[in-house]
DNA sequence: GCAGAACTTGCAGAAACGTGCAAAACATGC
DNA sequence: GCATGTTTTGCACGTTTCTGCAAGTTCTGC
């Protein structure tokens, strides 16, 4: 393995997940932690990475990090099972969220899939992926929600078909279903919800029981709900915990 | 076994891995390590790969991940070069490839601009920066080139208008000016320029005087050349050194 | 404040590197 | 065929780079 090659794995790693850790870098290159620490130091000194106790982030604060640290043991329970739902060959529309980021995350390495997404964290995690036909939905990006809307992404997605759809939601409710906060927002989520056969929406309790301003898609259009607690209050809907 | 003959197969595992090391090339040619350090030094001052400690790398980062490319000061400088040339309120449209990304991490924080790319590195990138109102061209993504192209990527950049366009190349030439190795990147490529009223070429030298299969843009529609070295060869361009 | 983990620094061995030199292989001219 | 010059290759030597270990320091959680 050459040093030069290793500290590119690193950065991919790093553009892919927004930090690394200097630990698990070691056991992965069968190398001393020392050699690892090395490297992170000459990247950081490059402007590459910044360092930090434990490993390294990405030098612009990683608009994939920052988000990803709510919550984040929920989200990644939440985005295994929802990941788990994947059989090779589906055909995915992941939205925007972080809960959605930490489903990408999840989709193990080698699957083989078709996922659309119009989040750019996503798009970034996928990418590195190998098996993944990635199809981004373009369009004006939000630095709100961290995704694209806009007509050019409406398009996109009205002429594709989708098995399945991880749908984000602003807030999900047994009486409305799930709902979004900005009507662009809403638009990109209806369009998603009509190419696509299944919808799962995948929730951290915060969102539970409460709806936003615009409608996205009816409770008897949601096939699964994926809760880590508090299941109570959104019947009819069927949530399943993880 | 002829010494050209040796350096076209190294030239041929580089293209294919992006790396080459000079251990295994030596016991593959039974030739001492002494040799195939010359013929990678050889190779390297003729711009083909970059010499590492224990082999060689593809110049422009193989087929996969080593876009970022490492010990890279030259693509940086160029990089800040180009940057150098937005004024605040320039839409301008950036273009895949690791010296525009350079040209992307190199833009000031909180310059406000307009930004539209099709590659997924720089939208993460600039999703990050204040001030700057990120477009991107969605569409299929080719992990070769790390961006996006298609019939949905072309459409959304013709209804464009932009002050400024990075034009990444594959090859650049005096007598056939931008070229690409892709009918596909040409055609986006080609529907940028014809989007944009200024074109900035940032090039290593290693893209001097060769040109790929597919024309992107005449030479006459070239604004500015920004080279790190090696100029003389593309007249009647106007290269300007960093 | 304390224990433990992570970190930096210095050092030494190993591996890779560049350079100079000589032998071998090859081409060229007579 | 033979002499001459060039290119290629391998070896020796000193230098640089990489890596792991040890010692001392700093950071983090309790």
């Amino acid at each position: 393995m050459l040093t030069d090659q290793r500290k590119t794995l690193i950065l991919d790693e790093l553009a892919r997940d927004g930090r690394v850790v200097a630990r698990s870098l070691a056991r992965r290159f069968d190398l001393s932690e020392d050699t690892i620490r090395r490297d992170l130091r000459d990247l950081a000194a490059q402007g590459h990475c910044r360092r930090v106790y434990g490993g390294a982030v990405a030098p612009n604060g990683g608009p994939l990090a920052a988000r990803h640290a709510l919550h984040s043991e929920e989200k990644a329970r939440l985005g295994a099972a929802a990941a788990a739902l994947l059989s090779p060959g589906d055909r995915v529309i992941i939205d925007a969220g972080s809960t959605n980021t930490a489903i990408a995350r999840a989709i193990p390495e080698g699957l083989a899939l078709t996922v659309v997404t119009n989040a750019i964290d996503i798009a970034t995690i996928l990418s590195g992926r190998s098996g993944i036909d990635l199809i981004v939905l373009g369009g004006a990006y939000s630095a709100e929600t961290g995704a694209c809307t806009g007509p050019a992404a409406l398009n996109a997605v009205a002429g594709l078909s989708a098995d399945i759809l991880f749908l984000g939601s602003c807030g999900i409710d047994g009486g409305t279903g799930a709902t979004a906060h900005r009507a662009d927002e809403a638009a990109i989520k209806t369009a998603m919800a009509d190419s696509a056969r299944n919808i799962v929406v995948a929730a951290t309790r915060d969102k539970l029981a409460t709806s936003a301003a615009y409608r996205v898609v009816a409770p008897e259009r949601i096939d699964r709900v994926l809760l880590t607690g508090g299941a109570e209050s959104i019947a009819p809907l069927r949530a399943e915990l993880v």
